[in-house]
DNA sequence: TGATCGCAGATTGTTGACAATCTGCAATCA
DNA sequence: TGATTGCAGATTGTCAACAATCTGCGATCA
């Protein structure tokens, strides 16, 4: 795993940090876990400065923390604070919708209707490996039209956070054609330039997905655990 | 400048972090200004290494950039990205208001009650000094009282990022009975259990500074500049 | 037996130094 | 004169080493 010597125009640092970001979001590095700086410089052959720069602005962007003279740590999440990030990916989500119905261009909103398409197809077939990544394109060609970067950027670092959570993959759930239900409301309500229903249909998108979690997670404590 | 010795409880970066921060929101540190690690190291009496790491912490926090081998910039706003800033943060102080309206004990609302009582009284008097921190405090109050931390971070730290545009301090700006007539439609929307009026008067709250920002900058531009 | 103490190894916090890059200015040339 | 080139100083990027702290385990003692 050492893919430098190919750069110098941009700075281990910056290297160092996507890739630490997609091991801890991928869940290569478990949450919870020790980060030890010294097998990291090691795996990568750089020393402890780039490392612990990369570190830091990983712990800023809430992926890790540092306790003093101990390290870092991968963050982990308990099902309040996936619900409270659930929430504000909500009320995000819902100025999306906002925004989309106020500015979106025809060519937006014809683009918004050929994702569905593409979902509605996938749905049609009951052909779960094509849909998933179809709703995950959606959902970021949705916060990137909308051409307000503050809200895609921190849109999007709630949703990298929200990998930390012990329940992994939810996924859609709901069921292909329920979410595609709601996936069609909210590209309707753009259309109809009506931003109060956009932003309502767009905030119940995540709302649902955070019932799902509530009542999934519920379920599962009612049950013996089998581990 | 140096009030270390105190510490070693915590750690050099952590101090560090907070008194950069502190220099850049202040304006101490100009927007647009180049940052020099050396400086800062003397300054504070420590090495570059400590430094940088609090720089990169900050740079996540949006409050400064940097450009490989040129170092790092206080980051300074246009007027778009303002507005973006104002967007994201109407839609987060939006779901501050729907969640009181939801949960807050009547000791938060009897709280809220004594914050608008106080301004009431610095308004009648038109005593903008003492309106000032009042305002700032019953904002805080309000972030606070909504039991989320990812909303009361994410809203705090645009917060930070709104002191990084040019035209500083516009201040309550609306006059000070307005602005308060504001804050009561606010809190009586919370009384009332009503979470989506509560979520629209405070959105609204601050899409009038929004808009209150866009209209001076339009006058600014439309008159001869006077540097 | 059980708890406490203390040490050795491991790990982080911080530093100073060196290499690489950039910046500004002066000398050069058309 | 005006643009270009090439240095010298300044600044950042990275590293390796040292000091401070923590962790785990074994020895000691009641």
């Amino acid at each position: 795993m050492d893919q430098l010597s190919v750069l110098r125009t941009s700075t281990l640092q910056s290297v160092l940090e996507k890739e630490l970001e997609k091991a801890v979001v991928s869940g290569q590095i478990a949450p919870g876990a020790r980060v030890n700086e010294n097998a990291l410089a090691g795996q990568f052959g750089v020393s402890r400065g780039p490392v612990r720069e990369a570190l830091r602005a990983l712990e800023a962007a809430g992926l890790v923390y540092s306790i003093p003279n101990r390290g870092f740590f991968v963050r982990r999440l308990d099902l309040m604070e996936a619900a409270h990030i659930y929430d504000v990916r909500a009320a995000l989500f819902g100025l999306a919708g906002e925004t989309l119905a106020r500015n979106a261009s025809d060519a937006v909103l014809s683009e918004l209707d050929r994702h569905l398409a593409a979902m509605d197809e996938a749905a049609r077939a009951r052909d779960f490996d094509a849909y998933y990544p179809l709703n995950l394109s959606f959902h970021r060609y949705i916060i990137e039209a909308t051409g307000n970067p503050v809200l895609a950027n921190h849109y999007l670092d709630l949703v990298k956070q929200m990998h930390l959570f012990r329940a992994r993959s939810l996924g859609p759930g709901g069921g292909l054609s329920v979410s595609n239900a709601e996936h069609r409301e909210m590209v309707e309500a753009v259309a109809r330039r009506d931003p109060a229903a956009a932003r309502e249909a767009f905030a119940h998108h995540v709302i649902r997905a955070k019932r799902r979690l509530l009542a999934a997670e519920e379920k599962e404590k009612s049950l013996p655990r089998v581990d």
